[in-house]
RNA sequence: GCCGCUGUAGCGUAACCAGGCAGCGCGGUGGCCUGUGGAGCCACUUGUCCGAGUUCAAAUCUCGGCGGCGGCCCCA
């Protein structure tokens, strides 16, 4: 293989075993579109640069696949879904009633560094609800996203849950402007705790906001009552940070009351998207360091692209789901029957078996190779095929088809119709 | 962007530490064997990631690049 024709670092062929994997995943995903009322839609994959420089924040902005194309315009490949499902729904949706529940399955494109279930191109499901800002669509994020892992047969799998509108109150109660509220998240988010505060101190904000904050950071548990109540008694001065704080534990318990699994509520949670101003979330597998889904509420989105409305939604990364999925979730599906036209006088009835085989949906392959039956068994028994059907010159003066059982080793002289009415219960 | 491990045929590996003819298994192709001997036998097929350095001699030692795997960061 020519080495400067390899795969590109970060891509990767899909083979037949993951490929089916995959589509069992999306396959899953679509039944939820259904269930739940999502209309599933495809946006552009090359998208202008500035669609993501508003506020998908650093992490994702300096990681993007960009390039001038050949009009001279700025573009990207799409880092993420969001921003343009947004802007899909401003663009055309303008006069549809909500909510608007739109649903994906889109590849996405970020130039990270390769490693464990990271991948350059990737990806993700994605559940999108417009026109709400009632904690019932938060509460059925996170069902969808929770009933995903279950009907794939995940079960060791908690959702890791905050609230970026707590943090925010107490800032912008501080008077701290909203593209700095973005900086200090981001610098939370990655736990980088003093680089927050050193801005906070530049700005003469003085202790008591990186008090409250830091004391919040500390919150996390499995009980959300408990992390609740905690948090509470940290912003109890500041009404706006308990309304926020409200919101999430109404989200938790109608989450809770849909079958949501294992909670874990992290008030120091903050997400690397700047557009998210409520809850957030990352479902976790145990024993799994990384995130298999996150989402979130971003209500100010769609207002910066012409339509304000509110909005909460997830995205499953289908490459990280079939990480942790077993290959025994997909059923074998093969070939059932071989047919061996032996001389060329056979190739005639051969053909006509297969037509009709195929016809009733019975999976048949006609070996193509004419070479000792020997082979042609050794290629059947190889792949695990059935039946092999096999077409001599004694078969075509009698008009039948020698029918052989691969796993018992029988074998039977048949009409063509009657191998068709033996086989139909393999059909599909 | 940073760090660690790693790179031998299509795949899996041996030889590497301690420099000296690159070997094996699987696969693939062709042939033999009257059409079921799903086997066997024979033959063929293809390789030391790339580039420098050390050396009489490099798959082996050194350096750099590239790739793979994994970790940090971030996420999906």
């Amino acid at each position: 293989m020519r080495d400067d024709l390899l795969t590109l670092r970060g891509m990767r062929n899909i083979l037949p075993r993951e490929k089916a994997k995959i589509n069992k995943i999306e396959s899953e995903i679509r039944r939820l579109f259904k269930v739940y009322g999502f209309k599933e839609v495809e946006t552009p994959t090359i998208e202008p640069l500035e669609l993501f420089e508003l506020k998908s924040g650093e992490e994702i902005r300096h990681r993007m696949y960009r390039f001038t194309d050949l009009g001279g315009r700025n573009v990207v490949l799409r880092p993420e879904v969001t921003a343009s499902v947004a802007k899909l729904v401003v663009q055309e949706m303008r006069s549809m009633p909500l909510p608007i529940k739109i649903g994906y399955i889109l590849n996405v494109f970020r130039y990270d560094e390769p490693q464990h279930g990271r991948y350059r191109e990737f990806k993700q499901g994605g559940f999108e609800i417009f026109g709400s800002k009632s904690p019932l669509a938060d509460a059925e994020i996170l069902e969808v996203s929770s009933r995903l892992m279950d009907s794939l047969g995940i079960g060791n799998y908690y959702v890791k849950i905050g609230h970026e509108g707590v943090l925010r109150a107490i800032l912008t109660r501080f008077g701290v402007e909203e593209n700095i509220q973005d900086r200090v998240l981001g610098l939370i988010d990655k736990e980088k705790l003093s680089e927050a505060f050193e801005i906070l101190a530049s700005l003469q904000k003085g202790v008591e906001v990186t008090e409250l904050i830091k004391r919040l950071w500390e919150i996390k548990s499995r009980n959300p009552a408990e992390a609740l109540r905690k948090a509470e008694a940290v912003v109890k001065d500041i009404p706006e940070a308990i309304e926020q704080l409200d919101n999430l534990r109404e989200i938790i318990e109608l989450a809770q009351a849909s079958g949501v699994g294992e909670v874990i509520v992290d008030m120091g949670f903050a997400r690397g998207l700047d557009y998210y101003t409520g809850m957030i979330f990352e479902v976790y597998v145990k024993d799994l360091r990384i995130a298999v889904g996150g989402g979130g509420r971003y209500d100010k989105l769609t207002g910066i692209l012409g339509w304000d409305i509110p909005a909460v939604g997830c995205a499953p990364g289908i490459d990280r789901l079939s990480l942790v999925l077993n290959d025994d979730i997909v059923p074998k599906d093969d070939i059932i029957c071989l047919i061996i036209s032996m001389v060329k006088e056979g190739d005639l009835l051969a053909s006509r078996l297969a037509g009709m085989m195929r016809a009733r949906g019975i999976p048949t392959m006609v070996d193509p190779t004419r070479r000792d039956l020997n082979k042609a068994l050794s290629y059947a028994s190889k792949r695990g095929f059935k039946y092999v059907a096999i077409i001599g010159s004694k078969e075509v003066e009698n008009k039948v088809v020698t029918l052989k059982d691969m796993e018992a080793g029988s074998q039977e002289e048949l009409k063509p119709e009657q191998i068709v009415e033996k086989l139909s219960q393999y059909s599909i």
